[in-house]
DNA sequence: GCAAGGTC
């Protein structure tokens, strides 16, 4: 063979080029149409599959993205209604790989784009023809169709070549504008407006936004809400054989006035008159029996939605569970996890997956079991698309321990979950019984699982049964107990994150690949707390904000319109130049009030953010007390008068505060929770915990006071979060030791011999404690190897770092000074050091 | 330091 990385086009056979959307893909491609014989390169860090003379590389989504020229970068120095008329730029997003793709280009011959077939698989192929037509002004650029990478489809797509849609990638390119234009355009203005420049900008988009106003609407109808008082009326009930088995509870219900069975009784009055009714009844008489038997279907193939969902019940945040499920895929457990479809395609033989599983430990036995049915045919869902199939397992098994304890349960579920869409349906079996005493009528429900069904393999929802014995028409049972139960309306539940997720899909927001970043998002940028997600007072003021002046970028019409847009520049009806000078001059209107009400909205937003921070009334001023972060990132209490109040609170150092609504009854303060991942707790009102931390219990002896005024050494937890050992008669006496500010502290019961002080333990988690010791001697260790600090005073028994700079302060800045001293002199000089302890220090030096 | 959409 010739050497092929000569860039020379005049060697004997010819060098074609295929693109595809990612690695994946490339190597799949590259295996099918090599017949698995392509090498692998490395180029610029960018897998290159060759073979003859193809190269395959794949690109890794979008590798350019739209942004504004340069001189529009500084926010301050743009006035945000001009980026809606500035021009837009394409800059590479991923260098790698442009560059890898500009170096192949060159060497191309022929240029074959074979990125995934959907709208934006079309933009990122008519971005990569524009690199390569950048360095290779002639070379064929073709492309090919196919929507699942099977043997079969590829090669008759390579045989079968394309031109790319220009007007579809046109489609996603004005959407690309439009919601930069709208989403950059208004976050810097309400930033700007705001003064939230940096780190903490609030921002707005055509995704975000619509789905931060269902998390406010929510809230807003969750404090509008008004409970109401109600009673619900229960009585056991039990046959004749009076036997523990014939036991069962049933409710009181009656006919409203559209004749519907209702439980819910309204007036307390009606209530017990009821339960007064029943309680002196001794029996009742069955009325009716109603026997019904329900086939509960198994579940359709996993789209991402419902695998988000499924996960969620589990415990998983949807980006978690998603980040999990891309690392199955990476490591080729299960198909790809980003997908709207859940019908599982042709090529996909069931048997023969299943058949993979038989032999393997955990799922073995269902496999089989699964494998003996008569005929396997699969669920389906609604939605049926091409691009790729609905979430499986590829068959792949992970070795013992490759998997960690949460991919281990996330695979799990998707194995299940095939197994589910290939078993039988499950049978229940309902009895309703209604009895009559008295002109009042009761009645109880009871299931029973007759056939599990798919329940055998997929154990993730609920089967729980409810028992009522078998009984007769006019049979009596006795009442043994009545009970009244006075209950209230409850507000409507937050929205979880998987059913944001499923709202945005109904809505048509967002895209399966997107949408568990949006509400990631949504954390990141202080709009939402706590899970299930809180609205802040920030997002409440920007939602209102948004609906008043920019309603639009609130509604999910911004999205059902730019899909009709879309649609039409796809189909050649409409250009992009004209469904983005239509939005352009829309935005236009938006800004001609939204300037006029600049100082409004500034205002209501700087409110709600200090609102989001604000605790309570400070004890010391007229202000209130507020959540802030120190200069080095750590949380503390402080007050909004500052400088001129400076009264502050510690917070603990781990975590991120959470404001809760639950408020301190003597301090007015609301409790703070510290969020943490897993180690999350809460740490309740900060002024109660500080009162509590002050100074803990008496550890020994002041070394510096004790023979003259009996100072005793305590541990003791500073405003600031730190702690120390400190003396008690402090500040008279500064005598401390320092203390590590993280881990909780210890007081053993063995004490150190030389200074008779406890030893120290600090835990951090699970692990083995750290033996600090007893503090004198740690400290001393710890000098010992930060020693060179230009003065050796800090040797002295019981000399603290401090004291030893005021010494220095005061012109004794070796031992040998020190000896030199007067000790009357220098007690005078340097505070909170007695004559004795210096001339102490004089014996000892 | 903007969006949303790909992908890692």
């Amino acid at each position: 063979m010739s050497n092929d990385d000569t860039g020379s086009t005049t060697g004997w056979y010819a060098v074609e080029l295929i693109i595809t959307e990612k690695d994946n893909a490339a190597r799949r491609i590259a295996d099918i149409l090599s017949g698995e014989s392509a090498d692998a390169e490395r180029r610029n860090g960018v897998n290159v599959y060759k073979w003859g003379g193809k190269r395959c590389v794949g690109l890794s989504g979008h590798v350019v993205g739209v942004d504004f020229p340069d001189e529009y970068s500084d926010w301050r120095d743009v006035e945000p209604v001009e980026l809606i008329d500035a021009s837009i730029e394409k800059k590479p997003t991923q260098e790698n790989i442009v560059r890898t793709l500009r170096l192949l280009a060159r060497e191309a011959d022929a240029v074959t784009i074979a990125t995934d077939y959907d709208r934006e698989g079309e933009l990122i192929g008519k971005e990569a023809y524009e690199l390569v037509r950048d360095v290779n002004e002639d070379v064929p650029i073709k492309r090919v169709r196919f929507s699942s990478i099977t043997e079969n489809e590829v090669t008759d797509a390579f045989a079968n070549p394309e031109d790319l849609d220009f007007d579809l990638a046109a489609a996603g390119e004005a959407r690309q504008i439009i919601d930069l234009i709208w989403g950059a355009a208004l976050t810097r203005f309400l930033s700007l407006t705001a003064g939230q420049l940096g780190e903490d900008f609030i921002s707005v988009g055509r995704v975000q936004s619509p789905t931060l106003k269902l998390i406010v609407d929510r809230e807003r109808e969750i404090q509008a809400f008004d409970p109401e008082d109600y009673w619900e009326l229960y009585a056991d009930l039990l046959k004749a054989t009076g036997e523990q088995d014939d036991a069962f509870e049933a409710q009181y219900f009656y006919r409203d006035e559209d004749g519907n069975e209702a439980e819910r009784v309204w007036d307390e009055d009606d209530a017990d008159a009821a339960h007064a009714t029943l309680a002196e009844a001794d029996a009742v008489t069955v009325d009716s029996v109603n026997r019904r038997t329900r086939t509960d279907a198994p579940p359709a193939p996993f789209n991402t939605t419902q695998f988000i969902r499924a996960a969620g019940s589990l415990g998983y945040s949807a980006q978690r569970a998603m980040s999990i499920a891309e690392d199955l895929y990476t490591e080729g457990f299960i198909t790809y996890p980003r997908t709207d479809n859940t019908v599982y395609p042709d090529d996909l033989d069931p048997e023969a997956l299943l058949d993979e599983f038989v032999g393997h430990g955990d799922f073995g036995d269902d496999a089989e079991s699964l494998l003996e049915l008569d005929g396997i045919d699969p669920t389906r869902g609604d939605e049926e698309t091409t691009d790729h199939p609905p979430i499986h397992p590829t068959g792949e098994h992970p070795s013992a321990g490759e998997l960690s304890d949460d991919e281990w349960e996330v695979y799990e579920l998707v194995v299940r979950r095939f197994f589910a869409t290939v078993a039988e349906a499950a049978t229940w079996e309902h009895l309703k019984v209604v009895a009559v005493t008295d002109g009042l009528t009761l009645k109880a429900n009871g299931k029973r699982l007759v056939e599990p069904g798919y329940h055998d393999v997929y154990p993730y929802l609920s089967t729980s049964e409810n028992y009522v014995p078998d009984v007769d028409v006019g049979e009596e049972l006795s009442v043994t107990d009545v009970r009244m139960e006075e209950k209230q309306t409850q507000p409507p539940r937050r929205y979880g994150q998987s059913r944001l997720i499923e709202t945005m899909e109904d809505m048509g927001i967002g895209t399966k690949s997107t949408r568990h970043n949006t509400i990631e998002k949504l954390y990141d940028r202080g709009y939402v707390e706590n899970d299930p997600p809180r609205p802040t007072q920030l997002a409440m003021a920007v939602v209102e904000a948004a609906e008043e002046f920019a309603d639009r970028v609130t509604s999910e019409e911004m999205t059902s319109q730019l899909e009709a847009d879309m649609t039409a520049i796809a189909e050649g009806e409409a250009t992009l130049d004209n469904v983005t000078d239509e939005s352009r001059e829309m935005l236009e209107t938006v800004f001609e009030s939204l300037i006029d009400s600049r100082e409004e909205i500034g205002d209501h937003l700087r409110k709600s953010l200090k609102a989001d921070k604000t605790l309570g009334p400070c004890p010391e001023s007229d202000h209130d007390l507020l959540v802030r972060r120190s200069s080095h990132g750590s949380a503390f209490v402080g007050c909004d008068g500052y400088p001129d109040c400076e009264y502050t609170l510690p917070l603990p150092n781990t975590g991120k505060p959470l404001i809760l609504d639950e408020q301190c009854e003597e301090h007015e303060l609301q409790h703070v929770k510290m969020l943490a991942g897993r180690q999350t707790f809460v740490h309740g009102c900060p002024q109660c915990k500080a009162d509590e931390a002050g100074e803990g219990p008496v550890i020994g002896d002041c070394p510096n006071c004790h023979d003259d005024h009996d100072g005793e050494l305590v541990i003791k937890q500073l405003r600031n979060g730190s702690r120390l050992v400190g003396c008690t008669r402090y500040p008279d006496c500064d005598y401390s030791l320092p203390l590590p500010r993280r881990g909780e502290l210890e007081v053993t019961d063995d004490r150190c011999d030389e200074h008779d002080l406890p030893e120290l333990h600090i835990h951090n988690g699970d692990d083995e404690p750290w033996e600090l010791g007893c503090p004198i001697c740690n400290y001393r260790e710890y000098q010992a190897r930060e020693s060179d600090s230009g003065t050796d005073l800090e040797a002295l028994d019981g000399l603290g770092a401090k004291t030893a700079e005021k010494l220095v302060e005061a012109g004794i800045e070796s031992l040998d000074d020190l000896t030199d001293a007067d000790p009357d002199a220098v007690a005078a000089d340097v505070e909170g050091v007695s004559a004795d302890r210096i001339e102490d220090w004089q014996a000892e030096a």
